[in-house]
DNA sequence: GTTGACTCTCCCGTCCGGGGAGACCTCAAC
DNA sequence: GTTGAGGTCTCCCCGGACGGGAGAGTCAAC
């Protein structure tokens, strides 16, 4: 049983580099059949290339060097499941991040490479009675929060036998960020002196005013430079926030791709630059 | 136009840390508007959120730090373009990568987390006469190779009005890898005795003897564990090897996944081990 | 003046090795 | 015994994109 085999030969055997396989013993990873105390060089057994073979698939799969360690260490087959299986996971996770990621370069590439395709104007927004519910939510639940309550809002306007009268829109009461929750108003425009049923929807009038108005196109969680831009927009020409922001959904994400989707976003403010 | 921010306040504006900042100045990134020679201290202008947010933007998708400067520098659009393109490349590679990472780390779950489960047996495989095709192949064009191999010689077959008579199979006369070419012959046995009209696809037969052999489950992109199993066991067992080793389809890649795909792989040896 | 928050530079750590320097070793040939 | 070629050792630096922390200096409000 004296096969022993130098590094150099295991390397070219096992297909990991010499650099790999001394990072391994290191790392108590895989370490050699016999070292020589007098001159440190590493002796290798036929025997270990299956170890050596595992370690080359388990990092073919970008397993982490440590949990390699560990997964051979211990030879219950069961955790060794768990392991892969939390590993998958991981992968898993990679995967959704990497498709999410090119399906944005692919729309910025559509968009000609034009990374905040914002124009921020400025106009006068009327006065506009809605039929409104307002709710509490946070990062997590805003998007399930405000398709629910369009559907509430719908289902009362149907109820009450009233048609909306504009583009519905969001009113955020408060900032909605990572690390905060607040209010939201869902709005459909109704026809002015519409009188609703008691209960959550309820009938008043969104004031006008000079807004500044920028439209996102694409999916409503891409939407956060819209805002970026038109607050940066607002320090710089002077102008001061006068109230809360809206979304308006200028199209339907029933009947239109997430790429093609509308979104206006108005901050009012106090006065119309020059 | 003095309206300089801190970093502090800047990277709360920007939602970048203030560590990243720094580096994207040293970078020469974003190079903050002012520098206070005597403290060091950065200071910002609010026209500068607009490259901060590109730059997280384009963070966001994993664009190299590099490169994002130089797709700042100029504002060709058309070498935007291409850089984002390059990018969009880089990334969809990545993709594919993580895909085929996730397949494989599945079927290893699948099968019990046994990363080589292999089983080497020894046979006396008999002599086979078969109809026969010589190709040249390298790594990347082997599998293809071997696909329209296979179409030539059922080809001939059917000219012939000959039946195979047996699971067809590859012998491998050089070895095949990364850096190397060689030949493959595709074989398909027949009844002995049979004629085959001139051409590529010749009979002939091709010997027997003892063998060292185990089966491979999955894709034939991952055999090569099966390879090295065999190899291994060979010089473990003190037998040598002795010819050409052959690759046996024992099902067909049209009516089966990829998961399922039997195929059995032989070396011949000199002898039988005790 | 004091305090507390802010900012600076510098260094180390991440993860998995690759590249190279300079010294030492092994094996075979002569 | 000697020589040479090639194998191997340890040690150090490097990457990418920052995060964490130390120790020192700064700013703004009271």
């Amino acid at each position: 049983m004296d096969d022993l085999i130098g590094i150099g030969r295991f390397a070219r055997m096992s297909r990991l580099s010499i650099k790999a396989l001394r990072f391994y013993d290191e790392q108590g990873l895989l370490t050699p059949a016999w070292v020589d105390p007098a001159t440190g060089y590493r002796y290798y057994r036929r025997a270990q290339a299956g170890p050596a073979e595992a370690i080359r698939v388990l990092r073919a799969i970008d397993m982490p060097v440590g949990e390699i360690r560990d997964l051979l260490a211990d030879d219950d087959p069961g955790l060794t499941g768990k392991r892969l299986a939390a590993h998958r996971e991981r992968l898993r996770s990679r995967l959704t991040e990497q498709e999410r990621m090119l399906r944005f370069l692919e729309r910025l590439i559509d968009r000609g490479g034009n990374i905040m395709p914002y124009e921020v104007t400025v106009k006068q927004s009327l006065a506009v009675p809605v039929a409104g519910l307002t709710l509490h939510a946070g990062p997590a639940t805003i998007g399930a929060a405000i398709h629910q309550g369009f559907g509430a809002v719908v289902g009362a306007l149907g109820a009450a036998g009233v048609q909306p009268a504009g583009a519905p829109f969001v009113v955020y009461h408060d900032i909605i960020d990572e690390k905060s929750e607040g209010d939201v108003e869902i709005c459909i425009p109704v026809p002015a002196g519409t009188t609703l049923p008691d209960g959550p929807v309820r009938y008043h009038e969104i004031p006008g005013g000079p807004v500044a108005s920028t439209v996102h196109r694409g999916p409503y969680q891409e939407i956060s430079p819209a805002y970026h831009v038109i607050t940066g927009w607002i320090e710089e020409n002077g102008a001061k926030s006068h109230g809360a922001p809206r979304e308006i959904y200028l199209n339907d994400p029933q009947t239109v791709t997430p790429d093609e989707l509308l979104t206006e976003v108005q901050f009012p403010i106090d006065r119309t630059p020059a």
